[in-house]
RNA sequence: GUGGUCGUAGUUCAAUGGUAGAGCCCCAGAUUGUGAUUCUGGUUGUUGCGGGUUCGAGUCCCGUCGAUCACCCCA
C-alpha cells in the first residue's frame, strides 16, 4: 500500500471481533442487572448543543469537550457524559411517568484528554439514575443495583468495596466551623484533594478557613460523623444482605460542583486502579438544567468500560466468568455444516437455509474444500456442532466438536432432531 | 497541558556503528470421506516520519508523530 497508513485516532479503539465480544458481555450483564432490578431503558443523542454542557459546569471543562462547528454552523459537542442528556429529557417528559423514575442509558461518551490506563478519549458508560424520590431510600436501592452488577460479574466479597460518603456531612462541618455558604464548594473542592495537593499548599489553602490538615483527617476518621442517610444506607443494605461491600469513607467529595448529598465511588480492593464506578446525589440539577421549569430530585451513578474491563482481566475467577460467556455468545454459529460430497452441495444449502429459518445459527464453506479442512474450520468457528452431509445422505452425521464424539440421525427430521440437542448440554455421550 | 519509557514483518521479538533475521500467525500442499501431531513450500518491511553526525545509521544526536505509564483532571 503506498502512502500513509491509517491507525484509530488517539484514544480511540478498533473493535475486532474478540473486542466486541468482551464489550457485548459488559453491555449485555449491564442491561441484565439494570432490568432484574426494574430499571428502564432510554437512549439520548450522541451530538448535542455545547451549552448543554457549558450551562452544566462551565470552566475548564470545556477544555476537554470534542467540540465543533456542523455545517449549520452550530456549536455542537460529541457528549462526554449523559447526565445533561438524561436532565434535559426529564425535564420535558417527566409528567409523563409516574414516580419515581428509575431509568438507565448504556452509550458512548468523548472526552478529550491524554489517554492512560483506563481511560481513553472514547468509552462506554452504563448510567443509572433514580429521579423524583427524595429519601436514602431511593440511594439504598441505586448503591445495591451497583452492587447487584459487580456481583453478576463475578466479584465476591472482598474484591471490590463500595465507599460512601455524604457531603451534608460536610455542609454540616463547613457550617460549625463558620465557613459562608457561598464559600463551601471551594471548601469541599479542597477536602476532594486532600490526599493530592503539596501539604504546604494544602495548609494554606485550609488555613483561609481557620483549619489545619489535620482537623479534616480527624473528621474523617470519626465515624461518629456519619450523617443519618448514611446509617440509613447501610441498614437498608445491611438487610439485602448487602452489608460487607459498604463502608463510610468521609474522604470521599467527589470533584463536581452539582452533589448534594450521599455520594460514592466503588473501588478494587486493593486500590489499584481508578475508581470502577461512581455518583451520588443531585437535587438540583434537573431544575437548574430547565432553569425551574421542573424540579426533582435525582441519584445516579455511572460506571465506565475501561476500568470493570481491567478489573475483570485481573480478577481470576470474573476472568474466567467471562471466558465461559464469550465461549457460549460469542461462537461464529452453532451448526457448521460439513458438505462431504460435493454432489451434495444443493442438499447442504437446502439444509442450512432450513436451520436458519428455524432459528439455528448456521454456517458452511463456501468453496470446495477436503473434509478435514472443512472440520478444521467447523472447529475454528466455535460451532458446537458439525453436521455432515456425504454419499449416505438422507443420512446425516452430528458431530459433536468438543468431545469429538458423533450420532446419525435423518435429513427429514433434522430441524428437531438438532434443536432439541442444542437446548441440552453436551452431557454423558451416547454416540 | 507536563514528565518518564518505548517505536524493526500481521504479531512477539533478534541484529558489538558494517549485506535486516527468527518463532508464531496466515495461505497452499504432503493426506481421493474425518478435526491432532509432524513435514514441505509461500506472502509481508522505504527499521514510524524528517533532518543531522559518520566512509557507512535499525543502532548515535535533534525534531516530529504514535504507543504506553504517571501527574493534572476525572462530568
Amino acid at each position: 500500500m503506498a502512502g500513509p497508513t491509517f491507525q484509530a485516532l488517539p484514544g480511540f479503539r478498533d473493535f475486532t471481533p474478540r473486542e466486541c465480544a468482551v464489550r457485548n458481555y459488559l453491555f449485555e450483564t449491564w442491561r441484565r442487572v439494570a432490568r432484574r432490578c426494574g430499571y428502564v431503558e432510554y437512549e439520548t443523542p450522541i451530538l448535542e448543543d455545547t451549552n448543554l454542557y457549558l450551562k452544566k459546569s462551565g470552566g475548564e471543562l470545556s477544555a476537554q469537550l470534542f467540540r465543533f462547528e456542523d455545517q449549520g454552523g452550530r456549536d455542537v459537542t460529541l457528549r462526554p457524559e449523559v447526565t445533561a442528556s438524561l436532565a434535559r429529557i426529564v425535564a420535558r417528559h417527566q409528567r409523563d411517568f409516574p414516580k419515581p423514575l428509575k431509568w438507565f442509558e448504556i452509550g458512548q461518551c468523548f472526552r478529550y484528554e491524554k489517554p492512560q490506563k483506563g481511560r481513553g478519549r472514547e468509552f462506554h458508560q452504563f448510567n443509572v439514575d433514580i429521579l423524583g424520590e427524595p429519601g436514602p431510600a431511593a440511594d439504598a436501592e441505586l448503591i445495591s443495583l451497583a452492587i447487584e452488577t459487580m456481583l453478576s460479574f463475578g466479584f465476591v466479597a472482598g474484591d471490590f468495596v463500595v465507599r460512601v460518603s455524604d457531603r451534608k456531612a460536610w455542609i454540616n462541618y463547613a457550617n460549625t466551623q463558620g465557613i459562608p455558604a457561598d464559600r463551601i464548594p471551594e471548601f469541599l473542592s479542597i477536602v476532594d484533594k486532600l490526599e493530592r495537593e503539596k501539604p504546604a499548599a494544602l495548609e494554606e489553602k485550609l488555613a483561609q478557613f481557620s483549619l489545619t490538615p489535620q482537623a479534616v483527617r480527624d473528621f474523617i476518621a470519626d465515624p461518629a460523623n456519619a450523617s443519618f442517610d448514611y446509617l440509613f444506607i447501610e441498614e437498608d443494605l445491611g438487610a439485602r444482605g448487602l452489608g460487607d461491600f459498604v463502608e463510610l469513607d468521609l474522604s470521599i467529595v467527589r470533584g463536581l460542583a452539582y452533589y448534594t448529598g450521599i455520594v460514592f465511588e466503588i473501588f478494587d480492593s486493593g486500590k489499584s486502579m481508578r475508581a470502577v464506578a461512581g455518583g451520588g446525589r443531585y437535587d438540583t440539577l434537573i431544575s437548574t438544567m430547565s432553569d425551574g421549569a421542573a424540579d426533582m430530585p435525582a441519584t445516579g451513578f455511572a460506571m465506565g468500560d475501561y476500568v470493570i474491563r481491567n478489573l475483570i482481566e485481573e480478577t481470576p475467577h470474573a476472568a474466567m466468568q467471562m471466558e465461559v460467556w464469550l465461549q457460549r455468545n460469542a461462537a461464529a454459529c452453532d451448526v457448521f455444516v460439513v458438505i462431504a460430497a460435493a454432489e451434495q452441495r444443493e442438499n447442504a444449502l437446502f439444509l442450512v437455509s432450513s436451520l436458519r429459518r428455524a432459528g439455528i445459527s448456521a454456517d458452511l464453506p463456501l468453496g470446495q474444500q477436503k473434509l478435514g479442512k472443512q472440520l478444521q474450520q467447523a472447529e475454528r468457528s466455535g460451532a458446537r456442532f458439525a453436521l455432515v452431509i456425504g454419499a449416505e445422505y438422507p443420512l446425516l452425521t452430528l458431530k459433536i466438536l468438543a468431545s469429538r464424539t458423533e450420532e446419525t440421525g435423518d435429513a427429514s427430521n433434522a430441524i428437531d432432531w438438532i434443536s432439541d440437542r442444542l437446548r441440552h448440554p453436551d452431557g454423558p455421550l451416547l454416540a
